[in-house]
DNA sequence: CAGCAGCGATAACATATGTTATGTAATCAA
DNA sequence: TTGATTACATAACATATGTTATCGCTGCTG
């Protein structure tokens, strides 16, 4: 959320700059846990470079919720907001390079744009198309067959398909993997309806 | 969102009044469409009595997203904020009555509270909890069997199944109607697993 | 280099879920 | 009240999806 801002208002950039000093810029391996279910999130995450995973633990299997790249700030927003634990672990699928700034920070630099004109109008508006985001996502279920979800990520989001191993995507369409390798093959020979 | 800060803060009971004479009060019946979808949303609603459906077409088929009762207000967010066209359509289940608030009112009454102190904090903190709660939804059909959807609903929120005609509540667990009859009848012969 | 672990494909079988059809009771409008 | 429509249950069958197991490939590590 946070660091989107930056692109779309450039005038800022005074206030980022700021919290440039108090970010840490971390080089990381793959399969590193920057946050553990159950912790509570005490950073705001910005990718610089590789893509992670936000996932929880269900009865022994990862079920993975949602994939993050480049550029992409992200954190387990209801435990950063009410200091609750997180219900996830957010971890790197690749080696990757990632900055963390403290909560402390980030609620400061709220504050301070929080009084700039406009500023919380489109702070609403974005907390709008997050929340639209998470409702599509479960429209999809209620809407669309798995083999149509799949279909949707190859046209729509094929970075996702392209960088993610499969057994995560799997479960982030809430299918076994084996059921995702047969769709995959009925694409592939042009059985699939649609 | 925005009712619900009546009762979180009573201090602002003034500020609420200076509205009130804006609100349309309105008795309908069950079966009335409040906001179609296609159509921009222009008010946010508010159920003093009754119950209404968030839904949309898909294919000829009806599949509800959310239910609201007595005291909670809706809209189709990211219509309302957004200008854009409603993907949802908003229904009376029962003979209900409504508050319509135009939005013009609305951002006037956030721009008037963003001011206030703590306000903005809040209003962060209530639309991490709106995420997390489609995320939730989301995450039970990555998580849950449909059959553990129900039970779910069943304990946590029976005020749905009550009052909710049972069609409409397949296609909120992603189910026909078919088969939530025979979840209904698996469950009450006591062979459910768990 | 050998061996191992993880990923993905595939097959056989089991279970869950959808489809279509039918019956019955409840609801609603004329 | 009647006749039409709707909600819900149920059955028979079709399809989708899960489970378990096996195999081959790749990349890692000793």
């Amino acid at each position: 959320m946070i660091f989107q801002f930056k692109e779309r208002f450039p005038e800022l950039n005074p206030y980022w700059d700021k919290y440039l000093e108090f970010q840490k810029r971390m080089e990381v391996p793959a399969k590193t846990v920057l946050l553990e279910e159950g912790k509570t999130s005490q950073n705001y995450i910005y990718i610089e470079k590789g893509c992670v995973r936000l996932y929880f633990n269900n009865n022994g299997q990862d079920k993975n919720v949602q994939f993050f790249f480049e550029h992409e700030g992200l954190t387990s927003i209801d435990s950063f907001i009410n200091d609750v634990p997180s219900a996830f672990t957010i971890e790197t699928i690749e080696p990757s390079v990632v900055y963390m700034l403290p909560k402390k920070y980030v609620m400061q630099l709220m504050d301070e744009l929080i009084h700039i004109h406009d500023f919380s109008k489109t702070l609403i508006q974005m907390s709008a198309q997050r929340q639209t985001h998470y409702m599509n996502e479960f429209l999809s279920f209620i809407r669309d067959t798995p083999e149509m979800r799949y279909q949707k990520l190859l046209s729509e989001r094929p970075h996702i398909i392209l960088r993610v191993p499969q057994n995560y995507i799997a479960s982030y369409l809430g299918i076994t993997t084996v059921h995702l390798s047969r769709i995959k093959t009925k694409i592939a020979s042009g059985k699939a309806h649609f």
